[in-house]
RNA sequence: GGUAGGAUACCCAAGUGGCCAACGGGGGCAGACUGUAAAUCUGCUGGCUUACGCCUUCAUUGGUUCGAAUCCAAUUCCUACCA
């Protein structure tokens, strides 16, 4: 299959450059492309998977991908879709950022294969050695400020009076474009694919590879990822859903891909995971018919968890999601039960807080940072949304003691549907 | 620099001497219905307290008053018009 087929049957294409000639050079022979990662953050987080995966979907069907660690752009800060001037990084934070983030990429895409290997760079290996003056000259010279002003992301900036830009991330679009130039004179690449947003800055790239080098490059843009309730994708109100398990637990993470909006998850198949057409379908027909079992949930979230995490913590989570939304707590074994330990949030409590009279129910809510506070707490109780080990427990009052450890360590509180701590003694 | 207007809780936004922890909307949390979904309906949404109630909060500081988000003064920041 070819890859324009591909993404195009997964609703990946927004749009692209000069298409008749792209098909053409997709059908000729494998080419080289790349897309960049600004490392904004010491993780990717699931906004940047779209991009990230359509990489390696290039190189699954014999692509050569390369993936741009952006340690010079992401100095500068990128205005697309930035609705104002953002706080530039030191050099320190930006160089733990790029180790991190090159680390999840490398994860994601395959480096060993000999056929057509990923590559990972640092646009500041051949940023940083360039003068401002030969920048101005050699770069500046082939752009026209008419043209940069007419782009989205400048113009609206330059609308908004208040927020405005700054010269520096105006001249962002030089530098992503400076990237793209030398690609493609030294290692031939000759597409590059981002996010829709970065519309403006590919084709800036382009023309600069034309007017310098006569060649013709190619952009492809994948579409921004919407909900269908009309939030932002990947941020829930605690903030985005990293990739790096210390930030977004992996527990948490299989949890939000099971959350997803009936009226998603199909086409969140489609973007984020390497399931065929004909196994999305067979998905999408059991949802149609059920979808109550949400199989095409389980279905993704398996998926990308795997993708991100592996298959041995994806398994965890999986277990630990089955026992906490399973039902009853009946017939758990404590080996069982401990799998949910570490993987569901917990924290620790000390042996003494349940010892003789205990401590009450509201105060233990608390703790657990289930409830802000002790007000709240009550109310919480109060109102039904309280469970201690899976039982409602509607007085704020009520005692907990040593007698209701499970296994002689565990407290399972829970608050609402979903939100489980496990207290642990320690 | 001049003139006018503004700053209220997570966000928007009412309130112009006591009935104000502060209308309403959004968001969030919880309950019902369900399927860990959506929609809908209900409750809650500063802290402490079993409760009576107490404390902190309407940009900042000080003042007037029995009593201030509300009046006065100074300060800071924003907006609009003028220069």
């Amino acid at each position: 299959m070819n890859i324009y087929a591909e993404l195009a049957a997964r609703g990946l294409v927004a749009d692209c450059t000069d298409q008749e000639e792209l098909l053409k050079r997709f059908a000729a022979a494998p080419m080289t492309l790349y897309c960049g990662f600004d490392p904004t953050a010491d993780s990717l987080h699931v906004g940047n998977l779209v991009p990230l995966l359509a990489l390696r979907r290039f190189q699954l069907l014999g692509h050569h991908p390369i993936a741009v660690a952006g340690g010079a752009t992401g100095s500068i800060g990128d205005p697309s879709g930035k609705s104002a001037e953002r706080q530039l990084l030191t050099r320190e934070v930006l160089a733990a950022n790029i180790a991190s983030v090159k680390e999840q990429l490398r994860r994601l895409l395959d480096f060993e294969t000999t056929v057509n290997p990923a590559r990972l760079v640092d646009n500041a290996a051949w940023t940083a050695p360039v003068s401002f003056l030969d920048f101005l000259r050699d770069i500046g010279k082939h752009f026209s400020v008419n043209m940069m002003v007419q782009k989205e992301s400048v113009r609206a900036r330059m609308e908004d009076r208040e927020a405005g830009i700054s010269y520096t991330e105006f001249s962002y679009m030089l530098l992503q474009a400076f990237d793209f130039y030398h690609l493609r004179r030294e290692l031939n690449c000759e597409l590059q694919i981002g996010g829709s947003d970065q519309w403006g800055n590919i084709t800036a790239g382009i023309e600069l590879c034309r007017k310098k080098l006569g060649a013709q490059v190619f952009g492809l843009t994948l579409p921004l990822i919407t909900n269908a309730d009309g939030t932002k994708f990947g941020k829930t109100v605690a903030g985005a859903i990293w990739l790096d398990p210390k930030r977004t637990s992996v527990y948490r993470f299989y949890q939000f891909w099971v959350r997803t909006d009936d009226r998603d998850v199909v086409r969140y198949l489609n973007y984020f995971t390497f399931l065929d057409q004909a196994e999305i379908a067979t998905l999408a027909a059991k949802h149609a018919e059920n979808p109550g079992a949400r199989e095409a949930h389980k279905a993704l979230a398996r998926a990308v968890t795997d993708l991100i995490h592996g298959p041995a913590a994806t398994t965890e989570a999986i277990r630990a999601s089955e026992i906490l939304f399973g039902g009853g707590l009946e017939g758990v074994s404590e080996a069982t039960f401990a799998d949910i330990v570490g993987e569901a949030p917990s924290r620790e409590i000390g042996r003494e807080a349940l010892a003789g009279d205990g401590t009450a129910f509201v105060e233990l809510l608390v703790l657990s940072g289930l409830a802000a506070s002790k007000g709240q707490a009550r109310k919480d109780i109060e109102g039904g949304g309280a469970y201690l080990n899976n039982v409602r427990e509607a007085n704020p009052a009520r005692l907990v003691t040593s007698a209701d450890l499970l296994f002689g360590k565990h407290l399972l509180l829970r608050k609402g549907k979903r939100n489980y701590v496990v207290l642990t003694i320690n």
